[in-house]
DNA sequence: AACCCGGGGAC
DNA sequence: GTCCCAGGGTT
């Protein structure tokens, strides 16, 4: 499908949403500038991220970090911890990556075009939309899920937008529409209007400034747009986690890549096929300790991911043996922590939830 | 093109 | 429960 239509003749139309942007718009913190560190920074953390949800870490950020050569110095360990609880922490990775690099590459100074932002890691089509628009005047558009269902409404596009290719389409529609002036208002207006008034299960039809330019209205189809059929299926897993502790330390280790919570702290781990709480003990047996106690077990904990459904125990226990504790940790790239430290660490939301309910054992 | 990666809130 | 959120990277 290609639309032939022009800016021009749209001018009526955005100038109705940019003046409803300018009079009913959101306050909120990363909108009071246009500084290329401040706005990347509230892009990322808002990534499949509700602004409730992210409005204290970007605030958090923004106190830790003033500038982006505070965020690259810093130790990516920081930063996760940082991040703690917000979740996709690949952004967070990425974000230290892509920090050092523009400190490297560009001499600490943000490049100011879409085509050089999007070759950035971590900034891909949308990020690279909103930064050169938001900042740069660029007049280029930031497709999110937002501008998908405001776009797909508007023109009354079917196209699946779980699809790759369906970008491209609300792109260069995007193109089509944007005005030369007030891009970075435009995308905000457009992502505004997605957030607060056209909503994907009850939209605010009659609170809308281009309900008369919106085709899906008039066809009484906006419950059926967008079109998405991408599903997920969701496996389960049963986590065994074994919290050893000797004198003052416990193990733990950091988790590596390839699968979820990357540079993230956790225990030592037996992950089993189904609910199998005795496994601890065959376990323990294998590794021929016998001088330990099991001072605490845990109910499970219930722990939704997008892609995953975890059922987690904790088992506390407490090694007597030194050397077995010490060998151990060895064996398995473990290290040994200060209790008192563990605060201190990156860890997943469950073990954040360990900690605070039944850490340390009284 | 398909899959992976968190956590939370609205309904 | 289902859906979606100011998506991006990897394979």
């Amino acid at each position: 499908m290609k639309l032939k239509i022009k800016e021009k003749e749209w001018l009526p139309m955005t100038q109705e949403l940019l003046n409803w942007y300018k009079l009913n718009h959101r306050e909120l913190p990363w909108r009071s500038s246009k500084e290329a560190y401040k706005v990347w920074l509230s892009e990322i953390i808002l990534q499949q991220t509700r602004v409730a949800q992210g409005m204290s870490y970007y605030l958090r950020f923004c106190q830790n970090y003033a500038t982006l050569a505070d965020f690259a110095k810093a130790p990516l360990d920081d930063i996760l911890k940082l991040w703690q609880g917000l979740g996709y922490y690949s952004r967070a990775r990425n974000m230290h990556k892509c920090a050092n690099q523009i400190i490297s590459e560009f001499d600490g100074a943000f490049p100011q075009s879409y085509s050089e932002l999007i070759k950035l890691i971590g900034i891909g089509k949308y990020t690279a939309g909103a930064i050169a628009s938001i900042c740069f005047d660029e007049a280029v558009p930031a497709i999110d899920g937002n501008a998908f269902r405001v776009y797909s409404r508007l023109f009354h596009i079917s196209e699946d937008i779980s699809k790759a290719s369906t970008f491209k389409t609300f792109f260069e529609l995007g193109q089509e529409i944007i005005p030369n002036d007030q891009s970075g208002d435009f995308n905000q207006a457009i992502m505004e209007l997605g957030a607060t008034i056209c909503l994907p299960k009850n939209p605010k039809c009659e609170d809308c400034p281009i309900q008369h330019y919106c085709v899906a209205r008039a066809k009484k189809a906006q419950q059926a747009l967008p079109v998405k059929s991408k599903k997920v299926k969701v496996s389960q897993r049963y986590f065994n986690y074994l919290v050893l502790i000797h004198d003052s330390q416990v193990l733990i280790r950091q988790r590596g890549p390839k699968d979820i919570w990357q540079g993230l702290y956790d225990f030592p781990l037996i992950e089993t096929k189904n609910h199998t709480k005795n496994r601890i003990f065959e376990f323990l047996n294998e590794q021929k300790w016998k001088d330990f106690e099991v001072l605490h077990r845990t109910e499970e904990y219930k722990h939704i991911l997008t892609h995953q459904r975890l059922h987690i125990y904790f088992d506390v226990i407490e090694v007597r043996n030194w050397q077995d504790f010490k060998v151990f940790c060895q064996d398995n790239e473990l290290e040994r922590h200060e209790i008192s430290e563990l605060e201190t660490l990156a860890v997943p939301k469950p073990i954040e939830r360990f900690l605070q309910d039944e850490f340390p054992i009284q």
